[in-house]
DNA sequence: GCCAATACCGGAGGCTCCTCCGTTTCACTC
DNA sequence: GAGTGAAACGGAGGAGCCTCCGGTATTGGC
């Protein structure tokens, strides 16, 4: 059996993820590994125990900030009211993740390969956490309650079609929150 | 334009991917690049201006291979007869096709990924190779008439099924003059 | 609070990668 | 067959990869 990460031992784990998304997303597929381990205040030797190659690596950054952002969604739900600022929240969160994905697609693309399994449980992971998200807005009235996590995800695809211009997060800022306005329209409140 | 290669440069490129095809199948998908360029008596810079990075040098290696087995066939034609000899023959270098592949199959895999283009086009070439050889035993009378290319291509893949003992090229010639015997049956003469 | 036993950490070192550019060879002309 | 420019060669060198193991922190038992 194997037993929990020591507690340094998961806390280098984490901030080598952080550093890792930032880094494939700022820098590229090709940044030297050292680089990531150094920023990240730890030695190779750590990086490569955690992460025995690249590909582990960028794999598990992915991962990291998909997890990031679906955890956020029942933390915001607790701290703002009504769920409609929630849902705000949660989507400025979304265009950080949308930024990291966009610079890490070219590492993803180098990853994943045929492996569409990983995709397809991230995206799921993503349409459970807006499902949240919206029904606890039908509850508290904020939000319509007759709208579909499905098709509100396949709307939000519509930020990977935002050009590479020095505006983009705007763009999809703009993009995101005429989504929420829609989700309000028709809400009891 | 791109004018053809100079002399040398042909050579060596062709020497590159022969020495290239068997290092990879002997060693394994993680031999040195510069021992590959040293066994072709070449530097390791005119390897990379070749082939500029690992993969473009296995997968140009394998289609050199197909290549070499498929040119094999009407050459074998013209200096064999009667065509059921030439079949034999070409059979035999099919035999070492095979334990190069065989080899290089990790290295293929790491190619090729979701690339199913190259696998499809080597194999229509093998095809047609066959078929050439195929139509001119009908013509004199060696092979029968009947048999399709394709279902011989099917038969010999059952090569691949050969386990990795020590007398796996023994099983395979078995295997494939067994397959002959069986075209011939029924021929004319 | 202290002490082993048990992970975990770090980075030097050996190896491979790949680029860069001075040198050599080729192909073509006169 | 001598001259010339274009193309190819080679291998040194700087950079990144990854392993290995002496040193250090953490944990659980007392």
């Amino acid at each position: 059996m194997t037993r929990p990460l020591r507690a340094d031992a998961l806390r280098n784990k984490e901030k080598l993820l952080t550093v890792a998304a930032t880094a494939f997303s700022e820098d590229g597929v090709d940044v030297p590994l050292e680089t990531i381990a150094a920023r990240a205040g730890v030695g190779v030797g750590t990086l490569y125990r955690h992460f025995p190659h690249r590909n582990a690596l960028i794999e598990a950054a992915y991962r990291h900030e998909v997890e990031r952002l679906c955890d956020a969604a029942p933390e915001l739900l607790s701290s703002c009211v009504p769920a409609a600022e929630a849902l705000r929240e949660w989507m400025h969160a979304f265009v950080h993740y949308a930024g990291t994905k966009k610079g890490m697609a070219d590492a993803l693309r180098s990853v994943v390969g045929s492996d569409t399994t990983l995709l397809g449980h991230t995206r799921s992971q993503i349409v459970a956490a807006l499902r949240v998200l919206l029904s606890a807005g039908a509850q508290d009235g904020s939000l319509r309650s007759d709208a579909d996590p499905e098709d509100v995800m396949r709307a939000m695809g519509g930020v990977w079609n935002v050009g590479p211009g020095p505006d983009w997060e705007d763009q999809v800022r703009r993009l995101l929150a005429l989504l929420i306005d829609g989700l309000r329209y028709g809400a009891p409140r």
